[in-house]
RNA sequence: GCCCCCGUAGCUCAGUGGAUAGAGCGGCUGCCUUCUAAGCAGAUGGUCGCAGGUUCGAGUCCUGCCGGGGGCGCCA
């Protein structure tokens, strides 16, 4: 484990209120909340006098006489109809920052170091990435990000589509244009033509139709030609897909990529061992398991078909065999799937069945993080199928442009390349936060202007108090901060020092909840009350030398926090802007 | 028909059963000879979809409605 972390307040004040709380019940909750009359108030007295039949103020007080915060709280004090008020001592938190100046920004873990398969962003082979895409890439990335800061062992798999009866139709059309040209088309991020192109053969073309039928037997037979064939297509996406990461900074390598097919070798044997099992029961031809407590329309229960009635195998067969090679081989301990939820259900049942099938529980948690679709103007799914996606790299790229417009607004002396990257980091940044600092499970209606604003609760906007910073420490290289913890006198400069110890609240809770808005929304907050502090303290100009000093502690740490802080959420921080 | 998710300011959204429900955007008032105005300060803006219930206390938990989205056997 690590040397040093930072102090969790959160968890310091509630583990020494608990112990005061206990003398009274062992097992009450002193219900520790952010407060605005101080900086935190416990709220758990007025429950537990309730529960004794008492008078809360007065166990209220009686819980202040037994709590110990002595160098931590310079004031704990009964409130109202029972709060506990709870403000830090300055020099509590003066010397804290010191701590963290010197030894880093590590955060404390909560529990074990766990080794955690995130599943996540799963385009499909042949088909462009639409906006819809964004969310599970973006959201799984920086889940990725934090779990791994918080020292968990992090295995990503990019689940991609590249099987299944499609690619009959795909490789027919991908003959019937030529190999090369065909390549070119997929290399170039043209997946929309292809794929339609491909469809409209298979719906107008009986014959065209007939021989991708035969064709996804040749494949599913492993015929060496089809799966040469098969091959380019998945080789010229995951190539596109690899420049559409790259845009976007997410750590995505082939090195991640586990596709559909790599788990055909094992499904004989999984349907086998669930026939061994006892769960499988042959339903109109096909092979299926029916976990309790899912029904139909018509109330009778519901199939999972792991093995359809022509003996192919659907999504649900790998599915579960991925389920079954994640705990297995992967020895994983925790799954998290970042995928939409439309498909609870069906990811329900998969964790039912790989449940009744013994390879989920022994302490094996499989977790469905959904998140909400994103919808068009009429408030409907934007689908691929539709027409009215939206391609992802238009998207990025209509970011990129519009940050470098502004940019050059603002007539800057960065040269032509630097300006370039900055672009990028701003636009592609604002981007990832307006997806990322919405609340997981809702669905939003997709506003060009809304994911590529560069103002108010932006990416653009911590990025630009982070720049802030940089630029003091470039405007003086005499700048140096204080090596001891800094008197915190103006209630600017204390209200910063609370918010940047709040770091690994904002970490764990994150991580709790798999949550990357509250992660956004602790930066946000820190950036404003950075502001705040910036409008009114002067850090270069200020009256002694020492004032200057501990400014440029607090200025520096503000730039480490918001600059690790985003890189958790995947988002860069340019020094200029 | 059944199941799941969502409903908070004009718009987009935060809000782990606690005190007076918060931001941003748009609109209104101010602020760049002073460390980056992608900023700051202020004012305005609310029957938290509706109705019951649980609780000392409900935007938050429960039930029922209304509205929106999604799912419900061989597509993924």
């Amino acid at each position: 484990m690590r040397e040093w972390v930072m102090i969790d307040l959160r968890r310091l004040l509630e583990s020494r209120l608990s112990t005061a709380f206990a003398v009274l019940d062992p097992d009450a909750d002193p219900v520790l909340r952010p407060s605005d009359r101080a900086d935190f108030q416990a709220n758990g007295a007025l429950a537990l006098a309730k529960r004794l039949g008492r008078n809360p103020r007065e166990v209220a007080e009686e819980i202040r006489s037994h709590l110990d915060l002595d160098g931590v709280c310079s004031l704990v004090e009964v409130s109202g109809p029972g709060f506990i008020n709870l403000s830090l001592d300055p020099s509590f938190l003066a010397a804290e920052l010191a701590a963290a100046a010197t030894d880093g920004l590590a955060v404390p873990a909560e529990g074990p170091p766990l080794r955690v398969v995130v599943d996540y962003s799963h385009p499909n082979v042949a088909k462009e990435m639409h906006v819809g895409h964004l969310r599970t890439t973006i959201i799984g990335d920086a889940l990725c990000r934090i779990l791994a800061y918080c020292g968990h062992e992090v295995i990503r798999e990019n689940h991609i589509g590249d099987w299944g009866t499609p690619f009959g139709m795909l490789i027919e059309h991908l003959l019937d244009i030529g190999e090369s040209e065909a390549a070119q088309e997929l290399s170039v991020g043209d997946l929309t033509s292809f794929y339609r192109q491909a469809r409209a053969s298979f719906d107008a073309d009986e014959d065209f139709k007939e021989r991708s039928r035969r064709r996804v037997v040749l494949l599913q037979s492993g015929d060496e030609e089809t799966l040469r064939l098969w091959r380019i297509l998945v080789a010229e996406s995951v190539g596109y897909f690899n420049e559409v990461y790259r845009k976007l900074g997410v750590t995505l390598s082939d090195d991640d990529i586990v596709g559909e097919s790599f788990y055909n070798a094992d499904l004989p044997a999984l349907v086998e061992e669930l026939r061994q099992k006892g769960l499988l029961v042959e339903s109109d031809g096909a092979l299926c398991v029916f976990p309790p407590g899912f029904v139909t329309r018509e109330e009778t229960p519901l199939p999972l078909i792991v093995q359809k009635s022509d003996g192919g195998f659907g999504y649900a067969a790998t599915d579960l065999a991925a389920i079954r090679d994640r705990v297995g081989r992967l020895k994983a301990d925790l799954i998290w799937y970042v995928v939409g939820a439309p498909q609870e259900q069906h990811l329900a049942m998969c964790f039912a069945v790989a449940k009744m099938a013994g390879w989920l529980g022994d302490g094996v948690i499989a977790d469905h993080v959904a998140f909400g679709s994103v919808l068009g103007a009429d408030h409907k799914m934007l689908k691929t199928r539709a027409g009215e996606s939206i391609k992802l790299v238009s998207l990025l790229d209509e970011a990129v442009a519009r940050a470098r417009e502004a940019l050059d607004e603002r007539s800057s002396e960065l040269g032509d390349e630097e300006q370039a990257a900055v672009a990028r980091a701003v636009g592609i940044g604002a981007v990832k936060y307006a997806d990322l600092s919405t609340e997981r499970t809702r669905d939003y209606v997709f506003d060009w202007d809304r994911m590529l604003a560069f103002e108010g609760n932006t990416g653009p906007y911590l990025q630009y108090a982070h720049a802030r910073i940089c630029s003091i420490f470039r405007r003086s290289a005499s700048a140096r901060p204080a090596a001891r913890p800094p008197r915190l006198d103006a209630p600017q400069e204390r209200d910063l020092a609370v918010a940047l110890l709040g770091l690994p609240e904002a970490v764990r809770t994150t991580v709790r909840d798999r949550a990357p808005n509250r992660l956004c929304t602790y930066l946000y907050e820190l950036a404003a009350v950075f502001t705040t502090f910036y409008e009114q303290c002067p850090v270069l100009r200020a009256e002694s030398a020492e004032l200057r000093e501990d400014r440029l502690l607090l200025c520096s740490l503000t730039a480490a926090v918001l600059a690790t802080g985003l890189g958790l959420l995947g988002i860069e921080a340019p020094e200029r802007m």
